[in-house]
RNA sequence: GGAGAUAUAGCUCAGCUGGGAGAGCAUCUGCUUGACGUGUAGAGGGUCACAGGUUCGAGUCCUGCUAUCUCCACCA
């Protein structure tokens, strides 16, 4: 057995266990019929991605899992691997090309793919190497990529399939156009933020003269796409208005008046102007008027109309466009007026709708199943709440456009023909034309959604569309962990898609974490630069400390805030176990001792042994619910609190005494104990807990050993109950002195007084605890107080009365403030616990045990009443 | 406009299906006892936001209300 080091130094072994581990293939899986697998894939991160806080707590929670339900026996895997992040790279290749002074136009696609994939293979690793950090145990064997061979082959296939079935078309419809990234983006990756803005009123002119119509907008520049202008049919105002025509100002094109129920009698003027080119409820009003839609932009939201507008950006001809109609004194008034501008999540550009032909998903049948699942129980989120969030996603769901006007990514294989414009989708180039049997066929420019090919993650990473063995085995995996922030771009689509393409979920669970945030509750952000960099945490505290701190006091789907205070005491924990072990081997020297003696067992020993039990069973609840935060606060309690300060302290003198012939059983229950609590805590701590255990126990690995579970032979109520009373007496103890301020030096002889020969033998047999635990001379049990001084400090327990005959130092006065606050606490408790056994109807309705429960307590209250009374009167009270 | 979350000790937060208020940090007072001062022993500190209700009993369930945060939503 080796020295270990005074201070548990993790920047020692972390890397080397690591590559033990990945050495033996400990991580890795293979279909394996006779054990039950547990499966978890994991949430891909972009290549374009650095490790951030948000990663570290995601794959923590999924390590978690993953080394528990190893250890209990489990075919466990966790399937690694990243994502193309189709925008996301592409932009960072873009700006990469800009800065060589590459034109990517210029370069063309396949050029530039050739440098996107180039790109991909020489950063898009650094987040791989980065998750191996916090230990994560993948099984890097099976590491993918949404755009490797595998997962490219199953999009092709899931799009063939669903525009086959109908669910995928291509459509000119209207759609969120980000003028910057010059693609179009879909609903989900618009966010909405309320800017202050103005509400121009203008005059439109009635074109037979008769006066004008007003209107109220808030983008004045669209008007030149303006149809029609909209009142509300029931509008008493407006009648005479509607079928008359209007004279559009500036470009004096002619528009109807239009009555259509979509319009606010009360909000604005009543009368709204309709652009169908560029406003999504327009183009719906467009369609049910059949009003010509007029696209006033080109892709760069420059204005594309003839004329004095044409070139310049959206806000300018804004600006130029409110001038003019100013001097023709039509505009009647400017308000100002916060709304709601969509920007795209990427860039922050203000989104432009416009009328594109798009791809898109149609969703209304394949939502069906997704909500189905989660209303019957296939499919469960923790914490239930977000089962509201995700259905009202679903039943609110609208179109989903695919197509990306980009170059990274899964490009859509659609083929059309050059001469009679058939459309061919196919997972190869047709060689010709099925309709004309020309050959000039042409493929779509556009790829799909980084989305889509992530919907595919848990069965195209095992091998579908193939029938793996892999996939009929692992499949469907059984938790998704994930953050709230993505349930509607990814969960959502994942469910679906493996409704419709597997038939199942693809999986039973979605375990839902909340965003790590500052110590001051902000996001962590590029922009403020209050992020913290995990591989920091890593390096100067260690993993299992910044693992632990991440998981600890916080509950499923709550935002944490991140503070180094707590990982300071996630380390100190570290180093806590790190001592306890480090203490035990020192007593175990190179003795094995792999057995004990049953009758060699004293009764804190089965204390433990009980205790050890039961935290088994316990936690094991716990991480069956998910409940990962409660558990690990109870191991960290039991350790701490139970193993170190109660029972290692308690054994030391059996220890130091190499004759008394329980010493083995002491070291035996220590290094049980220890090896048990050290299965529990390492899916929290694996690196700390695998050099531990290996050290103490001989064996290879404790991430391949088994996960404790409750034996009945390790169940001791009675000791549990007996040492309980030793813990309270000597908690009395030592109150009583440091009140007193008895120097630890100043040993007194300890008198304990109980009529219980229960408690009696209890305090007998416990005696030698007194010495270490309550600084005791010697231990004296007896059934009264005959031969105790008088001025004897005392300390009372329900069981006990325990005397200390320090009378030089008794501080009278401070003896009975002591006792005064008891008595006071102790009527509080007679009073509630009288109120409620003297309750009729408690007595009546409560349960048996419940009352049992108060009635004990009420003699355990009595005695101890009677006991401070007793004394008060001793002290002339 | 809907929906959700949060409100518990000075700070950051736990508290599962209702049955005597918890942790870490901070504060105060002790301790050079042979694992650990990244330690140890003790102490102080809370009308569990507010108001009702259900119940023998509510931090926990219900209703309302206030504050803060978040998400969703096409009000020009």
């Amino acid at each position: 057995m080796k020295e270990l080091a005074k201070t548990y130094d993790p920047g020692a072994i972390e890397e080397c266990t690591y590559q033990k581990w990945m050495g033996r293939k400990y991580f890795h899986a293979k279909v394996d019929k006779t054990k039950k697998p547990f499966t978890i894939v994991i949430p891909p991160p972009n290549v374009t991605g650095k490790l951030h806080m948000g990663h570290a707590l995601d794959e923590t929670l999924q390590d978690i899992l993953i080394r528990y339900k190893r250890m209990q026996g489990y075919n466990a895997l966790w399937v690694p691997g990243t994502d193309h992040a189709s925008i996301s790279t592409e932009v960072k290749v873009t700006n990469q090309l800009r800065e060589e002074g590459i034109d990517k136009q210029e370069l063309g696609r396949e050029g530039f793919l050739k440098r996107a994939w180039q790109w991909k293979e020489e950063y898009g690793g650094a987040i791989i190497n980065q998750l191996k950090k916090l230990g994560s145990s993948c099984d890097w064997d099976r590491e993918r990529f949404t755009m490797d061979e595998g997962c490219s082959e199953a999009v092709l296939e899931v799009f063939i399939r669903l525009y086959e079935k109908g669910y995928i078309y291509k459509g000119s419809r209207i759609i969120n156009w980000c003028p910057v990234c010059q693609t179009s983006i879909s609903d989900a990756e618009v966010e909405h933020e309320d800017q202050a803005g103005h509400f121009w009123y203008i005059n439109y002119p009635i074109a037979d003269g008769s006066g004008h119509v007003m209107i109220a907008t808030t983008r004045p520049e669209t008007m030149l796409g303006d149809t029609a202008v909209a009142v509300n049919p029931e509008d008493e105002r407006y009648q005479h208005l509607i079928g008359k025509t209007l004279k559009l100002p500036l470009t004096n094109r002619e528009i109807p008046v239009v009555a259509d129920p979509y319009v606010d009698k009360e909000f604005g003027t009543g009368c709204v102007k309709i652009t169908p080119a560029h406003d999504p409820n327009d183009f719906e009003v467009g369609k049910r008027h059949d009003l010509p839609k007029i696209n006033i932009m080109n892709d760069d939201a420059t204005i594309c109309c003839p004329g004095k507008y044409e070139g310049m950006d959206r806000y300018e001809a804004r600006k130029v466009i409110v001038k003019d109609l100013e001097e023709q004194g039509l505009l009647v008034k400017v308000e100002d007026h916060a709304h709601s501008v969509g920007t795209h999540d990427r860039c922050r550009t203000t989104v432009e709708p416009m009328i594109k032909q798009q791809w898109f998903v149609k969703m209304e049948e394949l939502a069906k199943p997704a909500m189905e699942a989660v209303k019957n129980g296939e499919l469960t989120f923790v914490p239930e709440r977000f089962d509201k969030i995700y259905l009202h996603w679903l039943e609110n769901i609208r179109d989903w456009c695919i197509s990306r006007q980009l170059w990274w990514g899964h490009r859509i294989p659609a083929y059309y023909c050059d001469d009679c414009g058939e459309i061919v989708v196919a997972k190869e180039a047709p060689a010709v034309c099925p309709k004309c049997g020309c050959t000039h066929l042409t493929q779509d420019e556009d790829t799909l959604d980084t989305w889509f090919s992530s919907a595919l993650w848990p069965f195209s990473t095992l091998g579908w569309p193939q029938k793996t063995e892999d996939l009929e085995y692992f499949y469907p995996t059984d938790v998704l962990v994930t953050g709230y922030d993505i349930i509607f771009f990814w969960v959502i689509r994942m469910v679906f898609s493996g409704y419709e393409q597997t038939g199942k979920s693809p999986f039973h669970h979605v375990l839902i974490h909340g965003l790590v945030r500052d110590s001051q509750g902000r996001k962590m952000s590029k922009s403020l630069g209050n992020g913290i960099d995990p591989l920091e945490i890593i390096s100067e505290y260690g993993a299992d400390a910044l693992r632990l701190t991440l998981v600890t006091g916080n509950a499923p789907g709550n935002d944490m805030r991140f503070l180094m205070d707590r990982v300071k005491a996630s380390r100190n924990f570290a180093n806590k176990v790190w001592n306890a072990s480090r203490f035990i081997m020192m007593n175990l020297g190179d003795e094995k001792v792999t057995k004990a003696d049953p009758g060699d067992l004293r009764a804190e020993d089965k204390w433990i042994l009980s205790r050890v039990n039961s935290l088994a069973k316990e936690v094991t609840a716990n991480m069956d619910s998910f409940e990962l935060g409660i558990a690990v606060q109870k191991i960290y309690d039991f350790i701490w609190d139970e193993f170190c300060d109660w029972y290692i302290e308690m054994v030391k003198p059996r220890l130091w005494d190499k004759e008394d012939a329980s010493r083995t059983a002491a070291l035996w229950t220590l290094k049980q104990v220890l090896i048990n609590a050290l299965k529990m805590l390492h899916p929290y701590m694996p690196f700390l807990t695998e050099e531990i255990f290996c050290n103490l126990s001989g064996e290879e690995s404790i991430m391949i050993s088994s996960w404790p579970e409750y034996q009945a032979e390790w169940n001791f109520a009675e000791e549990e109950e007996a040492v309980g009373i030793i813990k309270e007496a000597v908690r009395g103890i030592r109150g009583v002195r440091t009140d007193m301020n008895v120097p630890n030096s100043k040993k007194a002889t300890v008198f304990v007084v109980s009529e219980s020969p229960k408690v009696q033998k209890i305090f007998t047999e416990g005696k030698r605890f007194f010495a270490a635990l309550g600084f005791a001379s010697e231990v004296v049990v007896q059934k009264d107080k005959t031969g105790i001084d008088e001025n004897a400090v005392s300390a009372l327990i329900p069981e006990a009365a325990i005397y200390m005959p320090l009378s030089e130092l008794l501080d009278i006065a401070k003896e009975k403030e002591r006792l005064k606050k008891e008595e006071n606490r102790l009527e509080k408790e007679l009073a509630r616990v009288n109120g409620m056994l003297n309750n009729e109807k408690f007595v009546s309705k409560a349960p048996a045990s419940k009352i049992e429960e108060e009635k004990a307590k009420l003699e355990k209250y009595t005695q101890m009443m009677n006991q401070v009374k007793e004394r008060l009167v001793q002290l002339g009270e």
